[in-house]
DNA sequence: CTTGCCTCTGACGTCAATGTCAGGTTTTAG
DNA sequence: CTAAAACCTGACATTGACGTCAGAGGCAAG
């Protein structure tokens, strides 16, 4: 397929397949003219790249991980390894994180519930 | 305080402060000669500023979030709680996002593991 | 063949939070 | 008193992941 297509399928825009792209993230065949051909299977690895950016990582970061998924080798295998933990760490710490900040929210709610409630109404189930 | 101080207990950039001043998320006290001044309080709120931030809350939307902690009352309780509880969901689409794509990454480092230990060594205990 | 859509490269624009610098005033320590 | 350190305003710089536009070429349908 061309790019086009791989971006709707992954949900990204055009614009942003060709950055991977040229952030060594993702590769393309390339027809006579110049335009790019994908497989099946790089709809799932850009859909794949979206998440890790969204889960915080870097365009660097992702290119140190990716050759890990791509091909476990030795060359790679232990720093990778290693880079991988790290990251799941830091993974696990930003969500500890934003659990402990959506619970700070949720007692704000509770506190400004409570409050609406003894000063402007009856009391409602919540939620 | 002055600013510095405020800063340092925070964890944040002086740049930082003034920033969240100049988008109305925190207010100051000025001496005659026109320097800021804190009282310990500050200190939580920043920080909490921070906390905000760092769950992806842009200055506009924890500017609408802010006036609901501070003084719970008629005018903005209503909109402020579908605020929060809208960030709120969004928050929680987020981290379940993050958890999704660590559980991605363990398997991941599984898989490398269970290639390295094939391949290249005798089976360690796992951590 | 032409019309319309897709693609190409390259470059500049954006946005938000923050860094950084300049040029000047204030506060603090010795 | 004086030098260092902290503060002020204002402005421009930065970073990263894109958006967007220009100008040119590719490709399927009628």
């Amino acid at each position: 397929m061309r790019i086009g297509e791989l971006a709707a399928r992954a949900g990204v825009s055009v614009r942003s397949v060709r950055y991977y792209e040229e952030q060594g993230l993702l590769s393309s065949v390339r027809s006579g003219s110049g335009q790019r051909h994908y497989t099946d299977e790089e709809v799932e690895r850009v859909a794949f790249i979206q998440r890790l950016y969204s889960a915080g990582l870097s365009s660097r970061t992702i290119a140190e991980l990716l050759p890990c998924v791509d091909s476990p080798s030795e060359e790679h295998s232990e720093a990778a390894l290693e880079r991988m933990a790290q990251e799941r760490d830091r993974l696990s710490a930003h969500i500890d994180d934003l659990v402990r900040t959506r619970d700070t929210l949720d007692k704000l709610m509770d506190t400004a519930r409570e409050y609406r409630d003894r000063h402007f109404r009856a009391p409602v189930p919540q939620d």
